[in-house]
DNA sequence: ATGTAATCTTATTGATTTAGTATACTTTAG
DNA sequence: CTAAAGTATACTAAATCAATAAGATTACAT
């Protein structure tokens, strides 16, 4: 099932550490990479992937690195989802067609339909900033109460 | 993207499908296939497991087929849903793992979980009598406004 | 009994996607 | 110039998807 799969979840993680770092400072791909522990290349194409969608920005050559192209709290978990699809639009194909046949097609379709509305609502309702707090109380928590 | 897979929106047709037949009377699965536009002996593997997860009773032999096992307004859109899924379970593994790692996979996952519960929510409060209806319903605004 | 109509079971296949790896190239700070 | 970074493309092994194929099993009808 898991509608998330392995790339958008190193995605997510990618894009939580960047908010975790200090502003301003670009962050090597290598250095999220051993911290999330995501291998090294795949997350290059995941970066790149993100930087075409806009999310993050790059510079480039020695004493480069990546970092968000805004504030964690203008982008939402939903554009990290979308960056990560490829191509498939969510709903691109003929409706006509659907709503044309005989069968069940379209109310299992407007059932469908649902389901992905409520998952954008959800997504789009999550900053990277609620993640990175989230991830920070977390943290907190885990220091006082170290391996229960 | 798209969650629903070949598979499971042939199953949820399938399950409409019997909805919408008079009850008490079983239903081949070659009757189903056409109406539904569904290949016929891939349709035979997904009532097989619908089946195994009790949600279809069958026939065999002569005369025999396929009906639902209960009421369509006892049958729930994620039971189908459930029934459809090969063996990954939703949330099967190791929690313990990431809630160690230092990484942000912790608060990605919890993402995950709080999109999946929502799935579930709607999923289930969704019946085959629901579907069924909507599915009349829609016919007959058809049949009324015919290919506008 | 036997034929046949139906479900049931298992295996195979080709295409696609996933999750990486590998390799080479480009840009740029120092 | 050169080393450190990102960029780009291609490749691969494994898994999954959507079927197809072939046969076994069951039960009704005659």
């Amino acid at each position: 099932m898991s509608f998330f799969n392995a790339r958008l979840r190193y995605a997510l993680c990618a894009v939580v550490d960047l908010a975790l770092q200090p502003p301003l400072q670009s962050c090597q791909s290598r250095e999220i990479a051993t911290r999330q522990g995501i291998p090294g290349p795949y997350l290059d194409q995941i970066l790149a992937a993100l930087k075409s969608a806009g999310i993050v920005r790059s510079v480039r050559g020695a004493g480069g690195g990546y970092n968000l192209s805004r504030s964690p709290s203008k982008i939402t978990a939903g554009e990290i989802v979308k960056a990560m699809m490829r191509g498939d639009q969510l709903f691109a194909s003929g409706e006509e067609a659907i709503l044309e046949s005989s069968g069940a097609e379209w109310v299992v379709h407007e059932l469908e339909e649902r389901v992905e509305q409520s998952i954008c609502a959800i997504l789009e309702s999550v900053t990277l900033e609620d993640l990175a707090q989230r991830k920070v109380g977390l943290d907190e928590n885990l220091a006082i109460m170290p391996s229960i």
